[in-house]
DNA sequence: GTCATTGTTGCAGG
DNA sequence: CCCTGCAACAATGA
């Protein structure tokens, strides 16, 4: 399931194929892929050109030069793919954009659950997903002094502010789980009862995850594969994530699993501790 | 048929 | 009005 790491990946990815291209010709096969209105978007994207591939948290940026930005968010499953090759089409290919080369770029999502939605390059911080989100890691905001209020204003548990993406931006369930394990913070503290130490931690921890994550070219839990159809490797360098039952790598205690704010959470109930 | 899965949104209730 | 918790949503597989 894409987060941020993976959604840099697929962002590199499509640099390396789409950029510079033209967009001859686009189909939607699934109207309710398109936030908005699709005769619009066909319209507006025909015959534009991607000069570059961008990413706010974990949402792709497809710049047109045309003074639009296709906004992509993959939620849990979405894919793309740039091939020449019919067979890369199925059920599942929701959006097909032809290039000028030949190539179709392909967006693929088993549970069409993504949405993309065309929007004025100029105005991205205006744009109602965008504008709400609070700093992501590996970026000169994401600091102390910019996330200790943000954090400390909630009194909910720590799990939950950190998955919040107006409070930080880019963290999933996966990464989050991974970080609290590393900062040995118990998931459901409350966030207020965090020290200076502990955010600061929970910073480096995220910055650390992240950028492994990147360097490991995404994770591949459930069916996660970059633009080229290759997958990642960060799934084997997760600690806590979908290992419950599993002894713990500090400790040896085994690790659990519970629900917090709904959501499956790892965690291990030694080393962890509610602060 | 039921449940779990995800990020996001919207709403009920305190 | 603010904050929190929770249901709903999309589709699928176990």
């Amino acid at each position: 399931m894409p987060e941020m790491p993976e959604v840099e990946t697929v962002k590199r990815g499509l640099n390396a194929q789409v950029k510079g291209r033209k967009i001859m010709h686009v189909e939607i096969r699934y109207q309710n892929l398109i936030t908005g209105d699709v005769e619009q978007f066909i319209e507006f994207v025909t015959g534009s050109t991607i000069t570059d591939v961008g990413r706010r948290a974990k949402f792709l940026l497809i710049h047109l030069d045309n003074g639009y930005t296709i906004i992509s968010h993959l939620r849990m499953e979405g894919r793309y793919r740039v091939s020449a090759d019919p067979a890369a089409i199925d059920k599942h290919s929701h959006a097909i954009f032809t290039l000028d080369n030949g190539q179709k770029m392909i967006y693929n999502d088993v549970r069409k659950f993504g949405r993309m939605q065309l929007w004025p390059t100029d105005d991205l911080q205006n744009n109602k997903s965008i504008q709400k989100l609070g700093p992501e890691p590996l970026s000169s905001e994401f600091t102390f002094k910019n996330l200790k209020p943000r954090i400390m204003r909630h009194r909910k548990d720590i799990k939950t502010v950190l998955l919040d993406q107006s409070v930080m931006s880019g963290l999933g369930n996966i990464y989050v789980d991974e970080v609290l394990w590393k900062v040995k913070i118990h998931p459901e503290t409350p966030a207020n009862h965090l020290t200076d130490e502990n955010i600061q931690a929970i910073i480096e921890a995220s910055n650390e995850e992240m950028k492994m994550g990147i360097e490991s070219g995404g994770s591949t839990v459930r069916s996660y594969v970059d633009a080229t159809g290759h997958t990642g490797h960060m799934q084997d360098r997760l600690k806590v994530y979908g290992k419950e039952g599993t002894p713990c790598p500090r400790c040896g205690t085994e690790i659990k699993k519970i629900k917090v704010g709904g959501r499956g959470t790892h965690f291990c109930p030694y080393c962890q501790v509610v602060q």
